[in-house]
DNA sequence: ATGGTCGATAGTCGA
């Protein structure tokens, strides 16, 4: 199955900028959307029907902020929406489709670029992201973790590493936090097809930085040992948001 | 230190 994860900053404003003629190109198997910033029923799905893609959505309680969905060609075999827990569901941040063994998250890690609050919350949140990955990996050998997780993990990862040591995305304790997520039984698929730098997901708006590739790599397809992966990527000419998507092939 | 740019929304706020 091929597996695209993509931060497309407002589902609305992407599909205005081409994303369904680009998706009917790519013909992935499995979309992994985060920041819709929409409802389901905020949007018309008569196309998506023509081309075969059926959708699941977690969207937040607040309108107009973050949320998940998953596309798909295959019927799932089971989706869940969120953790199930009060808290932390009420931002829309992670929703699980089951493909026999094989089971694919769309999650949207937190942002803590705001200040100290949401940076708080960002850390508590890895927290409980952490514990839920690994009870869910008790019972499904197979997981395929894509999304915007908001972490560079190393200096490879991110165009000015000096510059922004003490940058929300960054910073040490996140940085230790990725390591240690993936340390505990996670490979990072785009960094073993992909050892060379300058291979970022994210580009700020503001000063031309996209253009001149001053990027970070947040988003990442992140799989256990059990699933097979035969290749990875990053799509960088990709241009319907401040995020390009990313992609693995796995079974 | 500030502002630079977007999307969704109706205030500014969050990224």
């Amino acid at each position: 199955m091929q597996i695209v994860s993509y931060n497309i900053n407002g589902i609305r404003s992407a599909l205005n900028k081409g994303l369904l003629n680009w998706m009917e190109q790519r013909k992935a198997d499995v979309y992994c959307f985060q920041e819709t910033k929409a409802l389901r029923e905020q949007v018309d799905h008569s196309t998506f029907d023509l081309l075969g893609y059926k959708s699941y959505w977690f969207s937040a309680q607040k309108k107009g902020y973050s949320g998940v969905a998953i596309f798909t060609r295959h019927k799932p075999d089971l989706v869940t929406y969120g953790f199930g827990n009060e808290v932390y569901d009420e931002e829309g941040r992670i929703v699980r489709a089951d493909f026999g063994d094989l089971s694919v998250i769309s999650v949207y890690i937190p942002s803590g670029s705001s200040g100290e609050t949401r940076q708080g919350y960002k850390m508590q949140w890895l927290d409980f992201f952490y514990d839920y990955i690994h009870n869910l990996k008790k019972q499904n050998k197979k997981l395929v973790i894509c999304g915007d997780y908001n972490i560079c993990h190393k200096p490879i990862d991110i165009h000015d590493p000096v510059g922004n040591k003490n940058s929300s995305g960054f910073l040490p304790e996140e940085r230790e936090w990725m390591s240690k997520f993936l340390d505990s039984g996670f490979i990072d698929t785009f960094r073993l097809f992909h050892p060379e730098p300058h291979q970022y997901s994210w580009w700020t708006y503001r000063a031309a930085a996209r253009e001149r590739n001053k990027g970070w790599r947040i988003d990442y397809c992140v799989t256990t040992p059990q699933v097979t992966v035969k290749a990875a990527g990053i799509l960088q000419q990709v241009v319907h948001s401040d995020h390009c998507p990313v992609w693995v092939e796995a079974e």
